[in-house]
DNA sequence: GTCTATATCGGGATAGAC
DNA sequence: GTCTATCCCGATATAGAC
């Protein structure tokens, strides 16, 4: 592998572990066993290394947001999309540790961060709207709204929420305990037979192997 | 005002502004017009400041928190206890900015906050059950211990959600927009008539001045 | 591409005079 | 209690040899 990749990776796995204001190059380096000089010449500050992260993460996210879902999806194949969404959000993680300071900090990545944020609420109020037009879903226009928003709030703060609550946020089970929030957010205004529901409960809360 | 108690409330104020990694000592004293070694004679780094503020916020949530409530609330009162509980919240926000951060680098003024919202937590559920008792709310055990969450989710992650979302968290709106989205994923479980969950919606949308 | 050595800068911390 | 002066340290950044 290219030096420049493995800084990449080696890079969001320790921001990942540590947040990234607790990483420093030189701390980059060490890990890489090359020498901070040598992690200069293919990157010129950390600065450009979140920016290559953050241009990552877009890409990945944007392939998931952008897939032609077969426009009318089932309420289980919604909750398996939001888990590949969770699944992309788990691994740069670090981005959503303190979005205040990265904004600051790191205004080029915090755009992309915040466009995919804005794509994926959008794509999810398609979802949402599709459900309603199914009569999947009965609610008016204004609870759709709120349950969009409700879903933004546990998708983007939910690693937060976890770490205060004492979670290992390395681990994925927090992401499972995330969508069953979800549900439960959503479970009054579901149209879904028993049966249907509590196989898709069971599924959410058994948290495969990592 | 003697000098240690203008070093807590300008420390306070820069920290919620600016959030606590980007205040140094400096800036305090600054901000203060003394110099950095007055500010050292008072608090022994900013370590001891930070202790100081959470005791202070442990102490006003207290405060809230082991009123003696007159057993029975109801749906309206709750509401208001929610406010009282998010102003002292939205007065202490810098901890919530970076949960992670804080308890890594100060420990003891993340014990209290940990205690404090443990207390919290527990609180609140004392007022679900009380409202099932009353049968002002219909729903099981688990739901209830559902609702307490996506209520403490709300509560702690709420600023920085806002904030994502390019609110300015230093206005106190977001704070009635939370208590909205909480009343949301309360509404489906909640027996009140509809005039005065219209009323109760309206009073909380209704954004009294600062 | 990679290393070593070094310069710079800002924050944290303290000593000693007033 | 308050100030000035100073020190230490870690992180960023770069020059120049290999």
């Amino acid at each position: 592998m290219k030096t420049a990749e493995r800084v990449l990776l080696i890079s969001l796995e320790l921001f990942n572990l540590h947040g990234e204001a607790n990483v420093s190059s030189v701390d980059i380096a060490n890990e890489m066993e090359i020498s901070p000089g040598n992690l200069y010449y293919h990157f010129k500050g950390k600065e450009l290394i979140i920016e290559a992260l953050a241009k990552m993460y877009q890409q990945r996210m944007d392939k998931i947001l952008l897939a032609p879902k077969s426009t009318s999806l089932s309420v289980e194949e919604f909750f398996y999309y939001l888990l590949l969404i969770f699944e992309v959000s788990h691994l740069f993680r670090f981005l959503y540790r303190n979005p205040a300071e990265i904004s600051e900090k790191y205004p080029h990545a915090a755009r992309r961060f915040k466009k995919v944020l804005a794509a994926k609420e959008s794509v999810l109020f398609g979802c949402l709207l599709s459900f309603k037009d199914q009569e999947m879903i009965h609610a008016d226009h204004d609870q759709l709204k709120q349950m969009n928003e409700l879903i933004g709030l546990i998708a983007t703060q939910a690693p937060n929420y976890h770490l205060l609550r004492g979670m290992d946020i390395n681990k994925k089970d927090y992401v499972y305990h995330s969508l069953s929030m979800i549900l439960f957010a959503l479970t009054p205004y579901i149209n879904l037979d028993k049966e249907k529901f509590a196989a898709l409960n069971r599924s959410i809360q058994t948290q495969p192997d990592d």
